[in-house]
RNA sequence: GGGCUCGUGGUGUAGCGGCCUAACAUGCCAGCCUGUCACGCUGGAGACCGCCGGUUCGAAUCCGGUCGAGCCCGCCA
């Protein structure tokens, strides 16, 4: 084998910074230089004028350096810096000087030096800039930055971010060369898939009347390379999706794309978990990561302790439920034991028990749950913050949200105590697990999913809120063993929740029938909806920051999987019919993982908006501020392509042209 | 598609029915200043309060609409 593992390394890439405007740039210089004579180039961060003397501080990427500039040793260059302002283009020459003894600048890593101008030039003058250039703190409209994105940039906090973010793509490559992954380029021209987020079109002037569609993902392809042989693929890859954004969602996004022959989900998963601690450490070694190897946690254990499939682990404040405890509680006062032990997920015995209080009740006859959070030191929130949490829970599913809170002697007070009776509460405070001062906050619905996710999302706002999570810690966790599909009432079929690809696991594969015996006529009691996929996601402090799976590569499973998604033969061959016939031709057990490149980097970054890790991001409404886009084609662009613009809706149409009128 | 928040000199904020001929800081311009580093001192210019309409004797301030930005729900296999 004559494969290279490591580039050449020429001697003409060991590019030094000098060009014929420098010899160095703004953050070299050191007290070891003085009396060198040097050209240095960059932008006047500040000027201090003194009359006589001149401070000038010029500014790179690289550094900040005091250019001094004194009337009696160079008059000229005195005058040039006279009209200089903040932000124009400089050239200075000058001797390197140690600074008189008590001057040095210990904030700078140039501060013991200065550059004493003998000519000072002028390569390009600046309007003053909209905002504080050279006051990074200051707070400044974010729709300002963007639209001046250029001038942000110049700025450290934004540069840092654009450094760590080439950091953490240069490290994900290292760590992928190292084990052997080839870097694979996938066509941003593609086909229109039905299924997911909405594509991007564009229209194909070669073959009028038919489109491209931009990748939501490199999905097919990276499968498609499996089968090429490639065994180990990576691709630091654009995606686009034309859906609402987010803070942590963009319409055009980078992902860490890799596929991986002959393994299984351990296999994957050792080798990404390997991959982010090498990526971690390279980036940001000060910050610990939390447990290592990564917990690995089920599903549904996930649901049932975190209420989230992305559980933020740098905090506990897990789920309880309370049924078992409510239910026995008249008869004996207490069974703390029994009641901590969370994870198992089966509900208690219901039918002959109340709670006391109807709305439990109901919605645990209705095959729901009652379960809770406990927030430390809570108890004392005022009625407004308690009526803001309900507010919250409502906003996100549930009909209501009680609290019982823990005074100092460790009684519990609660607004539906007279429904429940002190025995019950006494339950809850002590089956909850709670303290002095600590508030419990009670979610009950028929829904366990409800539940889940209002307690879920309870938990890690009051984690955050309350400041129960280390900033600093990286709490890497995988969450596996997905279902494999999730009913879709409206269209009658099952949904592959993850990627139409994934694999069952090897012993749910008999569940991958219908309940009518016809594959092609799914049903919501289908045995399928137990079925679990080899799927995984990777989280990280709360945020999903990836997922991936290892995929069918068995035609007749495929087929299988597709029917219960309601495809026919033929429409599973219209769609799908070039990797399907690949299939045909030797495909190896293959499976790998997609990355949120924009989230890790903000998330190394402590950012919670993905755009404060991205050069040039598009705002809410998916426009460019700074370029103006998207814009109105120009009409011979429509004929080209075959296309005619008719038009806003009716409504606005006529809207405009009353406006005219 | 929906909910909430914000929009006042270049920038960041204050003002929230009459005291506003709109305040403060910073920036900008001019002058002075030989050791500053957020230099300092003196003086000056700069906004009709996003836009449109309404209520009122009177609107930056209240109401409606609209535009822009942000957060969230829906959406995002």
């Amino acid at each position: 084998m004559s494969e290279p593992s490591q580039p050449p390394v020429s001697p003409q890439t060991a590019f030094s910074s000098a060009t014929p405007y420098r010899d160095v740039t703004c953050g070299d210089l050191r007290a070891t230089d003085a009396g060198r004579s040097v050209h240095i180039a960059g932008w006047a961060h500040r000027r201090r004028d003194h009359g006589h003397l001149i401070f000038l501080d010029l500014r790179d990427r690289y550094g900040i350096t005091q250019v001094v500039v004194d009337a009696d040793e160079s008059p000229d260059a005195h005058a040039v810096a006279g009209r200089v302002r903040n932000e124009f283009v400089l050239e200075i020459s000058g001797q390197v000087a140690r600074r008189m003894a008590g001057k040095e600048n210990a904030e700078l890593e140039t501060g013991e030096i200065e550059v004493r101008a003998e000519s000072v030039q002028i390569l390009s003058e600046a309007h003053t800039p909209p905002f504080y250039v050279n006051e990074p703190d200051a707070t400044t409209d974010e729709s300002l930055r963007l639209k001046y994105r250029y001038l942000d940039i110049r700025r450290r906090p934004m540069l840092d971010r654009l450094l760590l973010r080439s950091a953490l793509v240069r490290a994900i490559r290292d760590a992928h060369h190292r084990a052997g992954f080839v870097e694979i380029e996938t066509p941003i021209l593609l086909k229109s898939t039905p299924e997911g987020a909405r594509d991007f079109i564009v229209p194909s002037r070669l073959q009028p009347g038919s489109v491209y569609a931009l990748p939501q993902s490199p999905q097919q392809l990276k499968q498609l390379l499996m089968v090429a042989g490639m065994d180990r693929y990576f691709q630091i890859a654009r995606c686009f999706r034309d859906e609402d954004l987010r803070g942590d969602r963009q319409p055009e996004f980078t992902q860490l794309d890799l596929e991986m022959s002959f393994v299984d989900e351990q296999r994957v998963m050792d080798f990404v978990e390997a991959m982010i601690v090498d990526v971690s450490r390279a980036v940001v070694p000060d910050r610990p990561i939390q447990q290592l190897p990564f917990p690995r946690i089920d599903y549904k254990e996930a649901l049932e302790r975190f209420g989230s499939d992305k559980p933020d682990l740098r905090f506990g404040m897990e789920l309880v439920d309370l049924a078992p405890g409510l239910l026995a509680a008249p008869a004996l006062l207490a069974a703390p034991a029994v009641l901590v032990a969370p994870a198992l997920p089966p509900t208690p015995a219901i039918g002959e028990g109340s709670t006391g209080f109807r709305v439990f009740d109901e919605a645990l006859a209705a095959g729901g749950r009652v379960k809770a959070i406990v927030a430390p030191s809570m108890a004392d929130a005022s009625r407004s913050q308690i009526d803001e949490l309900v507010e919250f829970a409502r906003r996100h599913g549930a009909r209501g949200l009680a609290h019982v809170s823990v005074a100092p002697d460790g009684a519990g007070h609660s607004p539906i105590a007279k429904f429940l009776g002190e025995a019950r509460v006494a339950a809850i405070v002590s089956g909850a697990g709670t303290k002095p001062g600590d508030l419990v906050l009670i979610c009950a619905d028929a829904s366990h999913e409800v539940v889940a996710d209002v307690l879920g999302r309870l938990r890690q706002e009051l984690g955050l809120r309350l400041g129960l999570a280390d900033q600093n810690v990286l709490a890497y966790c995988w969450v596996y063993h997905f279902p494999m599909y999730q009913w879709d009432a409206d269209r009658g079929r099952w949904d592959a929740t993850h990627n139409p690809f994934s694999g069952v696991l090897p012993e749910d594969e008999q569940l991958l029938v219908t309940a009518s015996g016809d594959p092609y006529k799914p049903s919501r009691q289908d045995p399928a909806g137990r079925a679990r996929a080899m799927q995984y996601d990777i989280a990280l402090n709360g945020w999903e920051l990836g997922g991936g799976s290892v995929r069918i590569n068995k035609r007749e499973l495929l087929e299988r999987s597709f029917a219960l998604q309601g495809y026919s033969l033929e429409r599973m061959h219209a769609q799908f019919g070039g990797i399907l016939e690949a299939f045909d031709f030797g495909a190896p057990p293959h499976g790998g993982i997609a990355m949120g490149i924009d989230r890790w980097a903000a998330l190394f970054a402590h950012q919670t908006n993905i755009r404060e890790v991205m050069a040039f991001p598009k705002t809410q409404s998916g426009t460019d501020l700074m370029l103006d886009a998207p814009s109105e084609p120009d009409p011979e662009q429509y004929s080209d392509l075959g296309l005619r613009f008719v038009g806003f809706d009716a409504a606005e149409s006529a809207s405009r042209a009353d406006a005219k009128e």
